[in-house]
DNA sequence: ACCTTAATGCAATTTCTTAGCGTTAGGCGC
DNA sequence: GCGCCTAACGCTAAGAAATTGCATTAAGGT
């Protein structure tokens, strides 16, 4: 569920995005394992059953929620070089990510392999860093494989985050960053 | 909830080792978002207010019986040699994780917050890998850094199941070991 | 302005979850 | 072994959530 709308004006619209602010204000109140579709339904005044047609469950709703979030409005910063932006991105990266309400989007997006949910999420990452190669290749820099700092920056931070085994420190961080070049 | 069971013989067992049976079969049998407690509660013959008691609800059931499939029941494999040693316990854990019921067990660990499901998951591969290094170091071999091999090799390979977005050749994992030595 | 139909609201039904209370059976001291 | 204590279970009823059919509303196109 949680489809592409088809119809995307008007009525459908306003409750979609209804619920995503009701659900989002929850989030900030109150754990996420309190939260019910019923809870959501009156908050936004919307009868549960709409909820439940349009997204399917709870956690379809809760991903589709979470990815909305994700999706980046700014391009990331530019510091200037490739090096000091990338570790500018996986700073802001690791903070939000690693935040209460991070790994409640990450757990989220990850709980349910219906839907393209993680996908799209890491569309947007990946996104971020190709546009900082592109940047670094316009300045004349050397750049970077994108899939190669997913491996060696990305995929170790998402990792401790998910499994809480190890504190993600900014020069962990960092030092994840220059090993990489 | 799951919790460590203050009495451990007896019936207490009995049920916890049918529910966990149970909940296996139907998950070889059937999708997981259609499994229910009621439905586990009557193919294992106990009452859904037990599980519930015990479990707390569905997912952290789920967590726990991941979690039980994923303790080890033995050392990883001694090739020889720590390289051929890594290298076959990323394939078999990339194997093992990447397929249809790993990916679920992954969802289900790391599904749940409460409990320390993902935390006893990640210390069973840590675990493992200090094994290879221990016997790397008894061989008199260099040993490595067992937390820098989580990053290098396990993450990325996480990284990829989870949010699918590559697929995990062998290749690509012996790779990620060669890369990392 | 009208027509088609996607999307919603309402309400009844079904299913799941929770909680109280009596019963069963480990574990412990004797 | 024997009996006591109580953790853990089964049963049942009440409460909450999920599902479904049908009527209604309102986009979007003609």
């Amino acid at each position: 569920m949680a489809r592409e709308m088809v119809r995307q004006g008007g009525r459908s619209a306003r409750i979609q995005s209804e619920v995503h602010r009701t659900v989002q204000d929850l989030l900030k109140t109150m754990d996420r394992s309190a939260i019910t579709v019923p809870m959501i339904a009156e908050k936004s005044g919307v009868t549960p059953s709409t909820i439940y047609r349009r997204w399917g469950d709870l956690s379809e709703l809760l991903a589709d929620v979470a990815v909305a979030r994700m999706r980046p409005i700014a391009d990331p910063e530019d510091t200037g070089a490739m090096e000091s932006d990338l570790e500018a991105f996986i700073l802001q990266y690791a903070e939000e990510m690693s935040s209460k309400v991070g790994r409640a989007m990450l757990a989220d997006v990850l709980g349910t392999m219906e839907g393209a949910a993680a996908g799209k999420c890491c569309q947007f990452t990946y996104q971020h860093l190709e546009t900082l190669r592109e940047r670094a290749l316009a300045r004349g820099e050397a750049g970077f494989d994108v899939g190669e700092s997913i491996d060696f920056v990305v995929a170790p931070i998402v990792y401790h985050i998910l499994f809480g085994d190890r504190e993600l420190t900014p020069d962990y961080c960092r030092s994840l960053v220059s090993r990489f070049f």
